[in-house]
DNA sequence: GTTAATGCAAACGGTTTGCAGGGGT
DNA sequence: ACCCCTGCAAACCGTTTGCATTAAC
């Protein structure tokens, strides 16, 4: 079996359970966003599956990534202030935002999501996700940096 | 010295620093961001302000509160998706948001301001800014919950 | 008097929605 | 055959901007 059909048989599963149908748009918007490794903007996936899905709308992206959001498949982030990012990694995981590049990578820091809360923090309420957001700048634009400088 | 009078030594100083008028618009977009415990938004502050400004234009908060921003008066928030926050807590803080009432209570936990990021992580760049995002349910949101169940 | 800030209204841009036609089951 | 989904276009809504007027310096 190959990976494509793995892919094929997860997306018909979820679309069965769900009572939804299984319409090229779906399933094309959902292996497009299984093969990008960073975070992209619904208009990012619009533009990509254009050159194969020419008559494909924005705001089918739209409606199916949200779709997709409800069922789990995916999740937004809300680490821009100007387009919604959706993540396809699912694991419990944090995120480096680059304020020169806008680049959004993953992070894994699993002492620190098994790390106790304060007392005076998990008094507040009922706490269910620790998302930890650190801002910087990434190396790839601290090299361009020292590039110009030299 | 009043409170009022230093809030407004303050705010001249900033302005008069920054070559900028000191408008009554400004000095009460000052006052009441400083009066909010919260985090308004702009819109909020706009419907205060009515009351004492009748003629103030949300344009002119929006306007001066990017400039606040810029200035490092406050700072924009990133934590909704619908409407932008401002933050008037310039001291190192984290937030609670509540996912039933959106509230959004700051936390302080020095320990991991001061905790070492893994080197895995440290190792992507040069990192300025560590905030951290707790979701869950406030402990308002869980009484209301309880007092409906009995 | 000079210059920057305000208020108005209109634009903007990302996202959502109503609707009628089309495609999956 | 049924009904959900799509594509189109228009609405939506928070935010920004151009411009003439006004007010701070």
């Amino acid at each position: 079996m190959t990976s494509q059909d793995n892919e094929l048989n997860k997306i018909r599963k979820l679309c069965d359970q769900a009572g939804m149908k299984l319409t090229p748009q779906r399933l094309e918007i959902f292996k497009e966003m299984l093969s990008q490794k960073d975070h992209p903007s619904a208009e990012f996936i619009f533009k990509k599956l254009r050159k194969r899905l020419p008559t494909i709308s924005l705001d089918t992206v739209y409606r199916t990534l949200a779709t997709f959001d409800e069922l789990g498949i995916i999740k937004r982030l809300n680490v821009s202030n100007d387009r919604t990012l959706f993540d396809t990694n699912l694991e419990q995981h944090h995120h480096f935002i680059c304020t020169r590049c806008k680049r959004v990578q993953d992070i894994y820091w699993p002492d620190f999501d098994n790390a106790n809360l304060p007392e005076s923090v998990s008094a507040l309420g009922s706490i269910q996700v620790r998302h930890l957001e650190l801002h910087g700048i990434c190396n790839k634009c601290l090299n361009k940096e020292n590039k110009n400088k030299v």
